[in-house]
RNA sequence: CGGGGCGUAGCGUAGCCCGGUUAUCGCGCCUGCUUUGGGAGCAGGAGGUCGCAGGUUCAACUCCUGCCGCCCCGACCA
């Protein structure tokens, strides 16, 4: 491709809505333009990244059997309704407002919907079905660019099996797939348990990137790879002492005093003595729930102990339920259900609010004080804290999710009447799996794993093309002989390459520009070496440049290229 | 949806608090000449509903009200 006259719009400066290195790049190097908050467009480098992601998406996916169609983003709202994710989706899902249809956010619907009519017999079974399309979803808050938009494209693919025993092989060889794709991409990721939230079903892991632009946040430990997303990891921490006596329960009075920290300060004794109080309306019915010092609620693991909605208490609930205000809340005297984190597993000599502001209690103990308590893992590991494996330290950290892939079970063969026939003309409910790689994330999580100051560092599996080539003084005859000769004949050999032959830049414009767009290899075309029948050539990730000898350029771009 | 910030030429911006000349500067763009191995120089030039709509005023980029858009933090998120 010519860049004369191509539209490579690069600009030299941060635009000022971008703040993290793949948006600012993806808008310098020219990739994508933004439309509209969360809704991109590819320009013609980034959609030929794109395209490349897609691909090698593909070949993996068909390596495993996968068969790929195209399914409709346009969707009737009807059988959205059947499986209850209008309501599930909320403000999430697009909707047509003159006619009833949404704009589909997934496609497990629509899967099972074509499954209904196709799938009879044990016989038809197993299937991969899989597609890349376009997926909406009315983010609140689109950020980071292409990461979190309200367009974007992903690949999808769904499988359907007779039992749970044939899902996990459809999984392992997604897993398989993924762990293929994500190599060979030649990004650095590693794998999560995590929660299935919305989607429902039993298992579910995420390929995750480690990223300060992440909207996850994941515990990993180096030592023995645990990962897991932070609203399931578990960490093993010391709970707090029994004593061999249990002091009296003691009311004290402290004014101002609200936090844990305070509360510490105040009475001059340690945060592993206190019971910090909680209280969450599960299903309308209060639940206080306790956790040791300062550590955090983790409301996934608590929701997924209590089962139903759940949601912390407003302010104004809290006096009517308690008796206190936020801070002066405690287990002693508490009229309605308590649950409490296993580090306070028989603890005693506690401190606690008195559910009475301005008000503590101490020489609390759990087991003697608090009738019925039941312990549960209830909080979000941090780092530092010892792996539940190996015993190392973990660390907790941001990350981007890739992928995800899920066992969905029967929840939409169920919904929506997808069964098969056995052996014996008995009726079963199709066992379906749910697998997702948004393919935007995939280019921009290369680009923050691969970038220095001057721009994008392309390996040749992503870059929109293998060779930069450059020809420096476009008004010397020499340059632009031996430049076009290249670039015509090794086109014509199948090299891809991107040719600057802007008539009026000048060498340096043309240099940051090539570093900007980060194609692995430049191929620079001055006149001192032309004239001796040499061109420069330069490794964009290293850095390293030497002069190579026209004939034996093409053997060594090859050799580069392998 | 809550909190904060911003909206002036294709991009980045000054001016606004304290209303009053022809709305500032840099990049980019156009013309000419020079230059051509790390974002060139000189000269000339084009390009603006100052986000939109109301209001106050003799007078609004500037003050007031409403709306829209964008960014950041949070809530939410498969």
């Amino acid at each position: 491709m010519r860049m004369d006259k191509s539209f490579i719009p690069t600009l030299k400066e941060t635009p000022t809505e971008a703040v993290i290195t793949s948006h600012i790049l993806m808008l310098r190097g020219a990739l994508v333009r933004m439309l509209s908050a969360g809704i991109y467009s590819y320009l013609p480098l980034g959609y030929k990244s794109l395209r490349k992601v897609s691909e090698i998406v593909r070949e993996e996916m068909n390596a495993i059997g996968g068969q790929e169609c195209h399914l409709p983003a346009l969707n009737p709202k009807e059988i959205w309704e059947e499986t209850g994710r209008v309501e599930a989706f909320g403000d999430t899902m697009f909707h047509v407002t003159n006619r009833d249809y949404v704009l589909a956010p997934t496609h497990e619907e629509i899967i099972a919907f074509h499954a209904k009519g196709t799938i009879k017999s044990y016989k038809d079974l197993p299937q991969i079905w899989y597609h890349i399309q376009t997926k909406f979803r009315n983010e609140a808050r689109p950020r980071s660019g292409v990461i979190r938009g309200r367009q974007f494209l992903m690949k999808d693919s769904y499988t359907l099996d007779t039992t749970f025993e044939e899902l996990d092989k459809s999984y392992a060889l997604h897993d398989k797939a993924y762990r293929k794709i994500f190599d060979r991409c030649g990004l650095k990721y590693f794998i999560v348990g995590a929660s299935s939230g919305a989607m429902g079903g039993s298992k579910s892991e995420e390929f995750m990137v480690k990223s300060d632009a992440g909207e996850d946040t994941v515990a990993y430990c180096e030592k023995c790879g645990y990962a897991a997303n932070s609203e399931v990891a578990t960490s093993v921490v010391d709970g707090a002492p029994r004593h061999d006596n249990s002091e009296e329960i003691k009311e004290i009075h402290t004014p101002n005093v609200h936090s844990i920290d305070e509360l510490c300060a105040f009475l001059k004794i340690n945060e592993t003595q206190c019971a910090k109080s909680r209280i969450y309306m599960h299903d309308n019915a209060p639940v206080l729930v306790l956790m040791l010092g300062n550590d955090e609620v983790n409301e996934t693991k608590l929701t997924s102990v209590l089962g139903g909605n759940v949601r912390p208490c407003h302010p104004e609930e809290l006096k009517e339920i308690s008796g206190a205000d936020a801070g002066s809340i405690g287990p002693v005297g508490f009229k309605h259900k308590i649950i409490a984190d296993n580090r306070l597993k028989d603890a005693n000599n506690l401190f606690s609010g008195a559910n009475k502001n301005d008000y503590h209690i101490g020489g609390i103990d759990l087991n003697r004080d608090v009738a019925n308590l039941e312990y549960y893992d209830l909080r979000t590991s941090e780092t530092g804290e010892k792996c539940v494996r190996c015993g190392s330290p973990i660390e907790v950290f941001k990350a981007i999710e890739l992928g995800h892939i899920f066992k969905l079970g029967t929840k939409y063969s169920d919904a929506l009447g997808v069964v098969y026939q056995d052996e014996n003309g008995q009726e079963h409910p199709v066992v379906m799996g749910s697998y997702g790689i948004g393919c935007d994330r995939v280019l921009a999580c290369y680009i923050e794993q691969n970038n220095d100051e001057k721009g994008i560092i392309w390996n040749k599996t992503l870059a929109p093309f293998e060779i930069h080539l450059i020809a420096l003084n476009m008004r010397k005859e020499t340059v632009v002989n031996l430049a076009e000769k290249i670039y015509d004949e090794y086109t014509k050999e199948g090299f891809d390459i991107l040719y600057d032959d802007r008539p009026d830049a000048q060498a340096g414009f043309k240099f940051n520009d090539a570093d900007l767009l980060g194609m692995p290899v430049q191929v620079i075309v001055g006149e001192k070496n032309a004239k001796e029948g040499k061109v420069e050539v330069k490794i964009r990730r290293t850095g390293d440049r030497f002069v190579v000898p026209v004939e034996e350029l093409k053997s060594k771009l090859k050799e580069i290229l392998m």
